[in-house]
DNA sequence: CATATGATGGACT
DNA sequence: GTCCATCATATGG
C-alpha cells in the first residue's frame, strides 16, 4: 500500500492538445486554499492551438504564447470579461498548445462549477497561479480519478462538440465533455 | 492616459 | 435564442 501515486506526472501533458484534453475528463483537480482542500471533477474542457487557431488571441500574445510554449503542465491563467480561466500546457515544450478547463464537478465541497469562469472563482484560482506548473507546488494539481481510474465503475461517455463562445472557430471539434454530466455548463 | 476587445455569466424574450 | 454589465489586458497617444 502505502502512498497512492495518483497525481498526474508532465508525460500526461506532454501530448497532442486534442488527446489531453479528452483524457482529462474524469481526472481529479485538486487545489489547496489556506489549509483546505478542494477536489473537483474535470467534466468539460477545450483545446487551444496556435496561430492557425483564429480563436487564440493568446497567440498574438507574446506574453500568453510564451506560456503556452512552455512546458507541459505549465499553468495558463487568462483574464477575460471578469473572469479568470485556467488552462494547462500540452505538447511539447515550443509547440504552442493548451487545454482550457470549462467545468468541474465538486466532489467534497459545493459551489457553482457550471463555468470556466464560475469554477475558477469557486476554486480561488486567480493570477497569481498564472505560469507556475502543476508538479512543483503545493497548492494545485491533477490527480487521476479512483474511480474512473480503474475503469469499471463510474464509467463515462465522452461527447464533442464545437468550442463555445468563440468568435470564429475551427472547423473541429475541440470541445468535450461528459456526456449526461449535470456540471457541464450549457448554452 | 484613452479606448477597444473578449476563451463570460446572467437576465431576459 | 438575444442583450448587456463588467474588468483585466493590449495597444496607441
Amino acid at each position: 500500500m502505502g502512498e497512492k501515486l495518483l497525481k498526474l506526472g508532465k508525460e500526461f501533458f506532454a501530448r497532442d492538445a486534442k488527446t489531453v484534453a479528452r483524457e482529462l475528463l474524469g481526472k481529479v483537480l485538486v487545489r489547496v486554499v489556506d489549509g483546505e482542500t478542494f477536489k473537483a471533477k474535470i467534466v468539460e474542457t477545450e483545446a487551444y492551438f496556435d496561430n492557425k487557431d483564429p480563436a487564440s488571441r493568446a497567440c498574438k500574445n507574446g506574453n500568453l504564447k510564451e506560456v503556452m510554449e512552455d512546458e507541459p503542465g505549465s499553468i495558463l491563467v487568462y483574464g477575460v470579461h471578469n473572469n479568470w480561466l485556467i488552462n494547462f500546457v500540452t505538447g511539447k515544450k515550443g509547440k504552442a498548445e493548451a487545454v482550457l478547463v470549462r467545468a468541474v464537478e465538486p466532489l467534497n465541497f459545493e459551489a457553482n462549477t457550471k463555468g470556466p469562469g464560475l469554477l475558477t472563482k469557486a476554486l480561488k484560482i486567480d493570477k497569481s497561479l498564472h505560469h507556475k506548473n502543476l508538479f512543483n507546488n503545493k497548492e494545485i494539481w491533477i490527480e487521476e480519478n479512483e474511480k474512473t481510474g480503474k475503469g469499471s465503475e463510474g464509467s463515462f461517455e465522452i461527447a464533442e462538440a464545437y468550442r463555445i463562445g468563440i468568435k470564429k472557430d475551427l472547423p473541429e471539434k475541440l470541445r468535450f465533455y461528459i456526456k449526461g454530466n449535470k456540471f457541464v455548463s450549457k448554452k
